[in-house]
DNA sequence: TATAATTTGTAACTTTTATCACATAAAACC
DNA sequence: GGTTTTATGTGATAAAAGTTACAAATTATA
């Protein structure tokens, strides 16, 4: 948890301006509590009460599903701009999370109140069509990842998980290692390192020590 | 496409009453435009444009994703006193079809115009929690599809798949033939058939021609 | 009733993915 | 510099799932 900045309806109105109207911004301002969460540090576990819908201003997280014994998938990313719909959904019918939400790059976020991100459901225009937005997005992300999961072999969903990530990170330098990817697809670290360099025989990356080199997508 | 009957707003009522206050219901009942549609057919192809918000008063339907293959795997049913997240996505967003719906028990619904259901948003507190309930309960169908398919092995899909069958039908003879089960799993008949000759020796069902009989659930 | 279509059974084989065991190389740490 | 940890490579093997091919049984239908 972190204070309020000074400037604080400027960082909103940076991420967030062409999505709400001035009012709500003054508004998120008010009532908003502000968080910042360093990098590979958990935002919110599997279980953990949900204190509210999280804006993100800075930075990015990534959303993953665990199974009882542990195993996690990623599903998507959330970057600048984004809420969590699953978070959304919790805090509704005020269950624990369904999901782990894991910062990637350092975080600066703001929790809305429940109470109020229902009122401006019907105060704010904008503030609607965001959350069902939000809602939309997140629901054909998932489909995106039950289409890998029922129609993709592994070697294909290794390839759109890279390409994804020269997306959300803007570099073609991706630094990680095989197994952090085996974990993140749910497979094993062997697996993951035969399919790479298949990969790397068909020219589309190159190897390197903790990082890999994304050629040709 | 049918006539609106003579006795609509019981019917609504019948369906949606414990959701919905008076007010709105006879709001339903004013523009919602009727529709039966028969068992074994589809409802939405993917592709279609979306009409509108449909809700379903009678009857059954299966929501299927597909692949460019023409590949499919089933992700949930809707019944009386649902709705289709996913078509409330598309036809606020103004897009095609990203499902596949199909009737398995003739159905009767309703379809909202697409500016009603964005105006009752404002207008009734009981719409708004149908929606945003709507949205909830399929991701957390999504979910459990992912968590199917990430986490589990066929034959505990399944198994898994059968039991559904068994609440959703209340029965527990599910008239259906190996080759279906495979198509809704996207798996083939083969591996379906020798799946459920194992469940079979572990006495958890008994197989008979067009029909499995479910024993212990 | 004869024929065709559908459903299920089964064996043989392949592909995909997972697992185990161990080697090598680079980096991190005393 | 020597030791430990971490990352990657690789072969052998197994398990899960998909494919092909064909037989047998049942049902539909001409």
């Amino acid at each position: 948890m972190t204070k309020k900045p000074s400037n604080s309806i400027e960082q909103i109105t940076e991420s967030f301006s062409y999505l709400f109207e001035p009012a709500l911004l003054a508004e998120i301002d008010k009532v908003g509590i502000w968080t910042s969460v360093k990098a590979q540090t958990s935002f919110i576990e599997v279980g953990d009460p949900i204190p509210g819908m999280p804006l993100l201003l800075t930075g990015s997280m990534k959303i993953m599903r665990e199974d009882l014994k542990g195993d996690e998938l990623l599903l998507y990313y959330l970057e600048s701009g984004d809420t969590c719909a699953m978070t959304l959904t919790c805090c509704m019918s005020d269950s624990k999370s369904q999901i782990h939400a894991i910062v990637e790059e350092d975080a600066d976020l703001i929790i809305i109140p429940v109470a109020k991100m229902e009122q401006w459901i019907v105060d704010f225009r904008s503030w609607r069509s965001f959350v069902l937005n939000s809602y939309n997005n997140r629901l054909n992300e998932l489909l995106t990842a039950i289409d890998s999961l029922a129609f993709k072999k592994l070697d294909e969903r290794l390839w759109s998980y890279l390409v994804d990530k020269v997306k959300i990170t803007s570099s073609t330098d991706l630094t990680i290692t095989h197994n952090e990817i085996a974990y993140e697809l749910n497979s094993s670290r062997v697996v993951i390192s035969r399919l790479l360099k298949q990969l790397e025989n068909q020219g589309k990356i190159k190897m390197h020590r903790n990082s890999l080199e994304i050629i040709d997508f």
